[in-house]
RNA sequence: GCCCAGGUGGCGGAAUGGUAGACGCUGAGGACUUAAAAUCCUUUGUUCGAAAGGACGUGCGGGUUCGAGUCCCGCCUUGGGCACCA
């Protein structure tokens, strides 16, 4: 079946071959199969209002093309498509309208599919999953409680980012310079009750995870900075007269001789314990202060430094020095513990501090190459002697080096010195070693409808001790060895799981989407929903009370979008399996995903979220297939407006991709997001370009098909240089498809298709080079395909392979050289040897002229290539 | 401030240390056409030259090499990430 029209009328071709292709499921995987599996995944998107973006099908077609080029290399090929459709935008459309979130969002992944669907990707439609959908988000809870469960999901009164304008809580990822990602919003610090999970726990594991995945060297380098794993030393500073300990750490031990203040964080709890009675006033004013300064102040304001000496004083463990104590807001309450010892000769931040309040700085470290300078066995202590300058502005030195003015440690390196003063500290049993890490537990709860709710009930403490006590609690087995619970008006509330028959647990339909002003979940609205009565014994809940039932208030709160896309890669295997996330046997099969392919933008917050997610699956026994999500990562590009700038509505940039496929048709625009640039690159759209790439698809559509729409007659037989060429082409198009440089493959077919105009081809030749196109322009191939009589998709054609002994020619064009410079060309038999095509250079009087009158130096050959001369 | 990736014609971009500018766009000239569109052909880094041909040229300054866009050192600049994490 072919279309009937004479001219390359793509406004008919493509809808066609995208309603075949749906039809016969043409690109249905199957979860047994003998064929080896190949998985390519997209990073789903959000069906936003304003429909597909142009950027979308860049990353889309990308993986479209090594999916259809897997297809025709006999795999058994996962290319699914979905949705990630909950989030803010949806639910502020719902404030808004009044109309419940589902309905715009139904609709708007309906615009999507059809969008998706008319760029022609070769994707298995059955597998479609989308996040809001209960069979799903069944799912997501279920996870959940395995967090919950196993003592990962905790509450906590956590002073957390507020946006007032969100009327949410945000996750420290969602914060960027004191603004919501999402809004652009100012964000302020709240204390809530809030879901954490303690993907700290996981740190090490996501930290070693990353060495053996094939990633971009800037994502893992991100990853491992958000990690921020250290080690260091915890000391501890005695405060005198015999007081408590306080506890520093450090990662600069070696330093622990040029330890001139200590400072604590304004929150810290011994900041009143050292503070002298005259010191007491301007104390806790700086604390109250530094209190009601936001974080963006704080880190804003950071160039300045500001703190209040506390009047007491603490004992150095290594020499016994007497340490004054600062409070100041650069030492953060939540990072190490929440002191530090300072050494300003060391320390940048320290030093600046020490500057302006006019504390010593002693110098304890000295470059190398340094030490040897004479004067240097002295101690010396150079606020206030400013003998020497030079020495002086060197400071801060933060750099490794050799200690100096540290007793028994001189002359040892700071590698040798953190050792050996560990050792120390922990025999004299005054510090220990210690690790931590940049890393803080995922803030998971959100006060929002529009996201899954958290399948929690609150009971009272004395319902749940004696439900445990009579060991028959449903949720004996379901609930963390540390009880979850929190504390409100004197009453303690515990956490328990609702039972897994009961998932999902759905959203209640309620009047109003809006959070309340005290920042809870509009889902506190639906009462009847919100009070319930729950059996012990069994897990049943009621509406009304009953005998055996106890009182139990649910869980407001929903969880982040994170959340849903932690997973889907996973969903995709078996969508419609029932009794589990996923089917053991397509896990088994499909593994995990081959490549990934999505925005740079998820760089730290999904891909962290859901490694954290997929490690934990994979050690409590319910993936068994493999440890890490994503083995392969890429990222493309962004696709700039034409003037170079962001694709933004107030620029007047945008293009949009529906107009673009009027006009010239998904293949051109497939194509000419590929041919753009790079992949992985920034790039400018041009308009003028797609022109470009549109007529080398007429080309090849004239190549083919003559003016009344019959299939050209094709030579009996290749010229040799033809042939060549398009072992070349197969060559360069497999070899390209396989790295991923699309813009270098679609330029050699262009090359091809040019020559081919001119010279002509064999049907055979003519055959293959649909094949080699027909990944990246699957629609005008398929009909072409169709045209030369084959009746099987052009995609499931076995892949080309090239014969290397085409590619030799029998002629070799030689460069001549002088110095370097190219100054003549010949021609000559591929075999010719170094002798050989020196005699023939020798004959060519524009070469010689350069060398007439020269002494000839030397003469370097590079075989089939460049004879160099080199003359004085 | 720190870390990373870039900087090549009028434009997007090609180039395992070996002919810089493939391929495409744009511009110029031509063919076909009554005309236009479409298509096809020639040409298109700068500069000197009538031409043949030469000189210069990959952000800037050095270096290594027979030979550097590519490797090394220093700097300028654009983009991205992190930012009091002790």
């Amino acid at each position: 079946m072919t279309i009937d029209c004479k001219n390359y009328d793509f406004r008919k071709i493509e809808p066609f071959w995208q309603q075949k292709w749906l039809k016969e499921k043409t690109f249905h995987a199957e979860n047994e199969s003998p064929k080896e599996k190949y998985y390519v995944l997209d990073m789903f998107p959000y069906p936003s209002g304003t429909g597909l973006h142009i950027g979308h099908p860049e990353g889309y077609t990308a993986s479209d093309i090594l999916a259809r080029y897997k297809w025709a290399n006999g795999f058994n090929v996962l290319h699914p498509m979905g949705w990630d459709a909950f989030g803010l935008p949806a639910e502020q459309h719902a404030i808004a309208t009044g109309q419940h979130p589902s309905i715009n969002t139904e609709k708007n992944i309906q615009r999507f599919r059809e969008q998706i669907q008319s760029l022609g990707f070769a994707i298995d439609w059955e597998r479609e999953v989308d996040t809001t959908d209960p069979r799903y988000y069944r799912w997501t809870q279920w996870i959940f409680l395995q967090l919950f469960k196993h003592g990962l999901a905790y509450v906590g009164d956590k002073p957390v980012w507020w946006c007032p304008e969100l009327r949410s809580v945000l996750a420290n990822e969602e914060v960027i310079n004191g603004r919501s990602e999402r809004g652009d919003f100012p964000v302020e610090r709240k204390n809530l009750r809030q879901w954490v999970l303690r993907i700290t726990k996981y740190a090490d594991k996501l930290l070693q995870g990353l060495e053996d995945i094939d990633w971009p060297d800037s994502t893992k380098r991100q990853q491992i900075a958000w990690i921020g794993r250290s080690e260091g030393l915890e000391l501890d500073f005695e405060i005198i007269p015999y007081g408590p300990k306080i506890h520093i750490y450090t990662t600069r031990s070696d330093t622990v001789f040029g330890v001139t203040f200590l400072v604590l964080a304004p929150e810290h709890e011994l900041v009143e314990r050292v503070t002298t009675p005259e010191n007491r006033e301007k104390i806790q004013e700086y604390a109250h202060n530094a209190k009601k300064k936001s974080d963006l102040e704080r880190t804003d304001l950071a160039k300045e430094k500001s703190g209040v000496f506390t009047g007491g004083f603490a004992k150095n463990p290594f020499n016994g020095e007497q340490i004054p104590i600062w409070v100041a807001d650069y030492v953060l309450i939540s990072y190490g513990t929440g002191a530090i010892m300072a050494v300003p000769a060391h320390d940048e931040r320290d030093f600046e501090f020490a500057q302006k309040f006019d504390i010593p700085v002693k110098r304890v470290i000295v470059a190398e190459n340094l030490s040897s300078r004479p004067g240097f066995e002295e101690s010396e202590t150079l606020h206030g002697s400013p003998e020497d300058k030079v020495l002086r502005d060197n400071l801060p030195f933060c750099a490794d080096g050799i200690l100096i003015d540290s007793g028994e440690f001189n002359e040892l390196t700071t590698e040798e010195a953190k050792r050996k003063m560990a050792q120390k500290a922990e025999q004299l049993g005054f510090g220990k070693r210690a690790v931590k890490y940049k890393l803080r537990d995922w803030l998971f709860s959100r006060q929002r409808y529009w996201g899954e709710p958290i399948p929690i009930l609150w009971i009272e403490r004395s319902h749940y001790d004696r439900a445990l006590a009579e060991g028959k609690a449903y949720f004996l087995d379901q609930v963390p060895d540390e009880i979850v619970s929190y504390e409100k008006d004197g009453v303690e509330w515990c956490a328990i799981p609702i039972i897994e028959k009961q998932l999902p647990l759905k959203l209640p339909e309620t009047d109003t989407y809006l959070p309340s002003d005290d920042g809870e979940s509009p889902l506190v609205h639906a009462k009847r929903w919100l009070n319930v009565f729950v059996n012990l014994s069994t897990g049943e809940i009621s509406n009304n009370p009953q005998t055996g039932f106890i009182p139990a208030v649910r869980e407001t709160n929903t969880m982040p979008q994170w959340a849903g896309s932690c997973w889907y890669y996973l969903r995709y295997m078996s969508p419609d399996y029932e009794k589990g996330l996923v089917d053991p046997l397509a896990e088994t099969y499909w593994k995990s995903p081959d490549f990934y392919i999505g925005g740079a933008e998820h760089a730290v917050l999904h891909l962290l979220y859901a490694r954290f997610w997929h490690l934990f699956l994979y050690d409590s026994g319910i993936l068994s297939a493999a440890q890490e999500p994503f083995r392969k990562l890429f990222h493309q590009g962004i696709i700039l407006g034409s003037d170079g700038s962001k694709m933004s509505k107030s620029r007047g940039n945008v293009v949009n991709p529906d107009e673009v496929v009027r006009q010239y048709g998904a293949d051109s625009l497939r194509l000419y997001e590929m041919f753009l640039g790079p992949l992985d690159a920034m790039k400018p759209w041009s308009t003028q370009g797609i022109e470009g790439v549109y007529r080398f698809l007429k080309k090849v559509w004239a190549f083919y098909v003559d003016a009344d729409g019959q299939i050209k007659n094709f030579l009996t037989e290749n010229d040799p240089a033809i042939d060549r060429l398009l072992h070349e082409t197969i060559k360069k198009t497999t070899e390209d498809i396989e790295t991923l440089q699309f813009n270098t493959a679609i330029a050699q077919m262009m090359i091809f298709i040019n020559a081919a105009q001119k010279i002509g081809v064999s049907h055979q030749s003519a055959v293959i080079f649909l094949q080699l196109l027909a990944p990246f322009a699957p629609h005008i191939t398929e009909e072409l395909w169709a045209r030369l009589g084959q009746s099987f998709p052009i995609s499931k054609a076995k892949w080309p392979t090239y014969d290397a002994s085409k590619l030799v020619a029998d002629r070799i064009k030689i460069i001549l050289q002088v110095n370097g410079k190219m100054r003549d060309e010949i021609l000559v038999d591929s075999d010719a040897t170094q002798e050989r095509i020196e005699k023939i250079a020798w004959q060519q009087n524009r070469f010689m002229v350069f060398l007439s009158g020269k002494e000839i130096m030397k003469k370097i050959y590079i075989p089939g290539k460049i004879l160099n001369v080199v003359v004085k």
